[in-house]
DNA sequence: CAACTATATCGATGTATGTCAATGAATGGG
DNA sequence: CCCATTCATTGACATACATCGATATAGTTG
């Protein structure tokens, strides 16, 4: 990706009907396919789905690094797409990077479907 | 695409929960991907746009072209690619081919997030 | 059968994406 | 202050993908 286009916001951006357009506009599909395209993954859904899964409801990285048999950089990339699609959210404590699932996004994600 | 795999069956094989896993499974990752990968696309989700809101519930290739400004090999790919998926149905009537939305595999697809 | 129309397929091309090894940045412990 | 640990970033590489023009296929009509 060039990603020199606008930080894109994932979810937050992706949620607005458009009433009034006989069909989804260039920016909304443009906003949706971005959520999806996170989604597209199957190691980023097995990403979500352990995540999803965690007694505490957060996993560090090097949780999430054997169970997919991932190096623990190509583990951090698929991650920040996650983050960047709105879908998880991180909070740094100490030297470890929690993930947790942003309550609401799944749902929210599968709502982009009902909306097109 | 080297295309030498399975057909690929999308939603039909993308739907059945595993509960004895921890996470999801490789191939469940797969195949839940595979239908989100058809979704990952701008021009894809304005395609099941319209044709989710035409008239008659159908519309044929000649009326996707125009309105999405890209060439017919573009559309038809694209339209394959939903087919393969799951998400459209192809019907040939003489000359034409209308393409539908399968019933219920948008609720399906947006399924697939809440069985994580 | 020939000509026309609507789609699908093929081949080529540029761009995006997934992956890893190497490196950098931040934190915590001796 | 140095070192180990955890994670992110960078650079490189191979593969996947979106797109188009050209061509093939199939149905329609003369």
């Amino acid at each position: 990706m060039t990603s020199l286009r606008t930080p894109e916001v994932g979810l937050a951006a992706a949620c607005c009907p458009t009433p009034g357009q006989p069909f989804l506009s260039a920016e909304d599909a443009r906003r949706k396919a971005f959520v999806f395209k996170a989604l597209a993954d199957p190691n980023r859904l097995r990403l979500l789905s352990i995540v999803k899964g965690a007694e505490s409801g957060e996993a560090c990285v090097c949780d999430l690094t054997e169970p997919l048999g991932l190096s623990q950089p190509t583990v951090s990339h698929h991650l920040k797409i996650l983050v960047d699609a709105g879908l998880l959210h991180r909070e740094k404590r100490g030297t470890w990077a929690y993930y947790s699932l942003v309550p609401g996004a799944i749902e929210q994600a599968a709502g982009l479907l009902a909306s097109l």
